[in-house]
DNA sequence: TCAATATGATAGCTATACCTACTATTATCG
DNA sequence: CGATAATAGTAGGTATAGCTATCATATTGA
């Protein structure tokens, strides 16, 4: 029987719930591995070593941002100086995002403990249940990518 | 077969991409119907209409926020006046909270909108597999509550 | 009782995560 | 070619979503 829609039974609410969650052990990880690093800016680093001399605005579409938002990000990976951002000769309004030698360093160490946190965010799922909320998240992900104000774009 | 664990079939990301989509189909219906009410906004009303008198350091834990970012919720629902806030008599250091006549209209008309955006937030999903995924989700929230830095904590 | 402790709220900090508006530059098209 | 449109980035705005520190007030225990 279908209980009565409560707050804490709503999509919107329980999804917030699991994203404190799981930011919480993404910094709690983090921080007792001796990094400050923020999830935002694991996937910036992770997506320009990818994509070397990527600009800003397409790397907040291959992550998922608000081109705003990235350049504070990129702000603070450069201030850190994990990111090298240069004026692109191709296009002089474009910056060029590359990893530096530290950078490269940095997510190399990074790698591991963002991998190995994945699980325990999905505390409480059996191993069967955790690939079945992934293969649905991913589904809703996929769907409603366009509904959100940042949508994914792949290059 | 298992593929590489990249970025984009991470619990981490995914879930953001979650809370991305369900916070912005949240703002448009809210847009659409003339409110500018956003998801904490709306749960801080509705835990007020169950707790009147409720002190914001409960009201936080009700809704699992941080007690600090209750407070300028707060500020932003009194200066709407949807919300009374007055020096509680029992203990000084408290605010006791009610809905303003103004409030209780506006959580009404709010209501039936939030309720009927829930389901949009599942595109993509059929309603079995909604069924399955909002059960998923309450167990990841519930196992992993004491992992958040805002625990929710029940009355 | 009264010192130690705990708690409610706020202040001020950082960092997302968006928004609109603006400048600089590039691309397009009549 | 030159006007128009499109795009990259930033500036400045709001609102979460946390943090630590501090103040005022309550509670507790020696």
């Amino acid at each position: 029987m279908g209980r009565k829609l409560q707050i804490y039974n709503m999509a919107g609410h329980l999804i917030r719930r699991l994203n404190q969650i799981s930011t919480s052990i993404f910094q709690d990880r983090m921080k007792a591995s001796g990094f400050e690093i923020t999830p935002v800016q694991f996937a910036a680093l992770n997506a320009i070593k990818s994509h070397p001399g990527i600009d800003q605005a397409s790397l907040a579409g291959l992550i998922a941002y608000d081109r705003a938002t990235i350049g504070g990000v990129v702000d603070r990976l450069e201030s850190k100086t994990l990111v090298e951002r240069v004026v692109s000769k191709r296009d002089r309004r474009a910056r060029e995002l590359t990893l530096t030698p530290q950078g490269k360093v940095t997510l190399e160490e990074l790698m591991p403990i963002v991998l190995e946190l994945q699980p325990h965010i999905l505390t409480g799922l059996s191993p069967e249940e955790a690939v079945e909320f992934l293969r649905l998240a991913e589904k809703i992900a996929n769907a409603g990518n366009e509904l959100s104000r940042a949508p994914l774009k792949v290059i």
